[in-house]
DNA sequence: GTGTGACTTCTAGTCCGTT
DNA sequence: CAACGGACTAGAAGTCACA
């Protein structure tokens, strides 16, 4: 199984976030997740769900369907 | 907990299938996971995770990110 | 052809730390 | 501030029999 898309969901959200510069802990307390689940996603180490995946998307501020535009 | 999108997602699901003329059990042949579970994903009765999205996306010959517009 | 309930297995996701 | 680890719990993945 490819997990490429894990990579670049993960790269995506690691992106915004510093873009918009926001360390991992405000993200995640924005968000409602814990604070290590957003340094795994941005690693590519879970396969997020799409809850998580709006919540990510809501809290940087940003359409889900953007948010998987890679 | 809002599950909003996955309701919004399973129908996408559900209109994407009917439109391409496609029964559940094409749909998943197709995807490669079990008959009974793109039932579930378009009832919105699971929170679905990114690589099944993929999959399914793939299935349906639609990029993730439009899948995801609503 | 699809919906449901009842499963079992596996992993998503949390929480505690340390480097 | 981020990576990483272990241990843990909630819930997704995946299957089946039957309506």
């Amino acid at each position: 199984m490819s997990k490429e898309i894990l990579s670049k969901f993960g790269k995506r959200v690691r992106d915004e976030r510093v873009r918009q510069g926001l360390s991992q802990e405000e993200l995640a307390a924005r968000a409602g997740v814990h604070r290590t689940y957003i340094g795994m996603i941005e690693r590519a180490e879970k396969n997020i769900t799409l809850e998580n995946i709006e919540k990510i998307a809501i809290a940087l501020n940003i359409d889900v369907s953007d948010l998987l535009k890679f």
